[in-house]
RNA sequence: GGAGGCGUGGCAGAGCGGUUGAAUGCACUGGUCUUGAAAACCAGCAAGGGUUUAUGCCCUUCAGAGGUUCGAAUCCUCUCGCCUCCGCCA
């Protein structure tokens, strides 16, 4: 949500803003409405005060057992006249905020202009592309030989894009899930954190999903709930509606959840196995932070992601999104992404956003500011730190042998109890 | 699924038609005292909005929405949330 007073301020510079997510929204309207809705709010607040007044001397008249049946009759009035226009105040309110809702975050002046992922600039590569001499298999291959995935079976339980992982695969699964959450617990100092994978709408219009993105989750009818499509979205609002004790910050947090998400309109070779899956584990970091640190945080974070990368030695790039490419709530974003050998492609494994108080505005996350006890809004950040299925990929084929098995890394070995699969 | 209870300021907790934006306590901030701290004492301390050059003035908010009334935290209706007990179940 942005602050409407910033818009009333510089209308201009935040179409501009917004112009270059992508998003066509006229100001003006919305401007107008505010006008309005404060020349009558304006009204309102002068009748008010009048009848307030007014209301004091008859309780003053009656309390001293008399009655002043005149100007009863002249309040009635203007509690009359107070509705009224209330009520138009009312509908001017909420056409404003309906408005306000759908207008994504303004992108950081130090995002990059661009349309789309195309116009992503690539701020780092680290490590090499591994060379094989010899013909390599894709992880689908390699979770079948190997009897570490299986999509048939998983197609008849729950249909495609739903992955089982079995045996020696599932324990994989638990590993990594296991290593990085302990990771950033011991070596970056998150608190940890289990949250319920199923939300309220309240929960998911903090973070931005809704009102906007309803048809990429999950719903339960009955119960009205959604199924979240990260752990973004429950552990952000832990502290919803909440006042946070400036000492308090930065609050980090990390998750590890299943994540749920319809993927909607996807089809294709991006679907092909762990690519693309309605259902996947990742591990989640989130930062509540003052609004003046959020930028070093967000170096932070995106640092903490990559040290995962970097502890399995896999190929991995860094990208700065464009503004055309930036998600709804994000005011700058990382993306990480891993060479995928088989697929001879870079796959998204995370992303690192600062959301400023884009978030804290929608969810009432708020801090007292100990230089002048007023409250202010914290900033918001996540990053996955990562997701699952598309490092699984790069770990199989990074780390295959030519006789079909897989090296398992240094730092799961412990988890996995075992150094190498097949 | 059945029955009941409860939603007031950062927290706890009074108030149950008219000087109540809200007692009191805790927390917090400033001051006195102290070598310093603690204690004690004094003072301050909600948020949002309108208006104003400014000091200020005004309005709103006691879960939310409606209703009764000249006037609602207080009475009525509905909704939402939380809690407890019983049932069912891992």
């Amino acid at each position: 949500m942005l602050s409407l007073n910033r818009i009333r301020e510089n209308p201009d510079a935040i179409q501009q803003a917004v112009a270059a997510k992508g998003e066509q929204v006229d100001f003006n309207v919305l401007l107008d409405l505010d006008k309005q809705h404060r020349g009558i709010q304006t009204q309102v607040n002068d009748l008010r005060a009048d009848r307030n007044r007014v209301s004091e001397e008859i309780a003053a008249v009656k309390r001293s057992g008399g009655d002043d049946d005149k100007a009863i009759a002249a309040m009635r009035e203007v509690g009359n006249k107070i509705k009224t226009l209330e009520d138009e105040a009312i509908n001017f309110k909420a056409q404003i905020h309906s408005a306000l809702e759908v207008i994504p975050n303004t992108p950081h002046e130090s995002v990059p202009i661009g349309k789309d992922e195309t116009d992503n600039k690539v701020v780092k590569e680290w490590g090499e592309k591994p060379v094989f001499d010899y013909d390599i298999k894709d992880h689908l291959e390699l979770g079948s030989t190997l009897n570490l995935l299986d999509f048939d079976r998983a197609a008849k339980i729950a249909g495609s894009g739903f992955p089982l992982y079995t045996g020696l695969g599932a324990k994989l699964e638990r590993a990594l899930i296991n290593y990085m959450l302990d990771f950033h617990i011991k070596e970056h100092s998150y608190k940890e954190i289990f949250p319920p994978f199923l939300a309220r709408g309240s929960s998911l219009y903090t973070c931005g999903q809704l009102p906007k993105f309803a048809d990429d989750m999950y719903h339960t009818e009955k119960d009205q709930l959604y199924l979240i499509p990260t752990a973004e979205v429950p552990v952000t609002n832990i502290h919803a509606d909440e006042i946070l004790d400036e000492d308090s910050l930065p609050i980090n947090y990390t998750a590890s959840s299943a994540c749920f998400r319809r993927e909607a309109g996807s089809y294709g070779k991006e679907t092909r196995g762990l690519l693309r899956v309605h259902q996947f584990n990742k591990v989640e970091m989130v930062k509540f932070v003052r609004p003046e640190k959020s930028y070093d945080e967000l170096e932070q974070l995106l640092a903490n992601a990559e040290a995962i990368l970097q502890s399995f030695g896999l190929h991995y790039r860094v990208l700065e999104l464009c503004t055309g490419d930036l998600s709804f709530s994000a005011a700058k974003c990382f993306d990480l992404e891993v060479w995928s050998p088989a697929e001879k492609q870079w796959l998204e494994v995370s992303s690192c956003s600062n959301f400023e108080d884009f978030q804290a505005r929608r969810g009432n996350i708020r801090y007292r500011r100990s230089s002048d006890n007023k409250t202010d809004y914290v900033h918001t950040l996540n990053g996955s730190g990562v997701a699952t299925p598309r490092l699984m990929i790069a770990l199989l084929e990074s780390y295959q042998t030519p006789d079909g098995k897989v090296i398992i890394p240094k730092c799961l070995q412990p988890y996995m109890k075992t150094e190498v699969l097949g």
